[in-house]
DNA sequence: CGGCTTTGACCCGCGC
DNA sequence: GCGCGGGTCAAAGCCG
């Protein structure tokens, strides 16, 4: 199976934005698109799951945060209810191989 | 005490 | 082969 890629743009002032699930963080890195804020590496704590996420801010609009999604989750979420940001829009969904991703 | 942050180092792929 | 950009490791410290 292929990896799903999945990113969300929000508009919020923390990076930290509570969908569900816990994560552990597991890296932080300057990148060249953007050397004001750093990008965050977090990993989904519940043994046996792999997904991934990324977050970093909007290049153009630091109110923006830009998270990514990258698989998917094998076990319940946690809570009963995920609650997402009233304004967020997907950018990119893709499964399997990355034309872009 | 156990799980999580933090942080620099390490590593890997790619282009020159 | 080397440098660069980006992704991950892991040791130490923090906090409940």
């Amino acid at each position: 199976m292929g990896i799903r890629v999945f990113a969300l743009r929000t508009r919020s002032e923390e990076d930290i934005m509570d969908d569900g699930f816990k994560w552990r963080k597991y890296g932080k890195k300057k990148i060249k698109s953007n050397p004001i804020y750093p990008r965050n590496y977090y990993r989904c704590s519940s043994r046996g799951c792999q997904v991934k996420k990324r977050v970093e801010r909007d290049r153009d609009d630091s109110s923006y945060v830009i998270t990514t999604y990258e698989g998917v989750h094998n076990h319940p979420t946690p809570r009963n209810h995920i609650t997402l940001p009233i304004n967020y829009w997907a950018l990119q969904q893709t499964s399997s191989h990355p034309p872009f991703y």
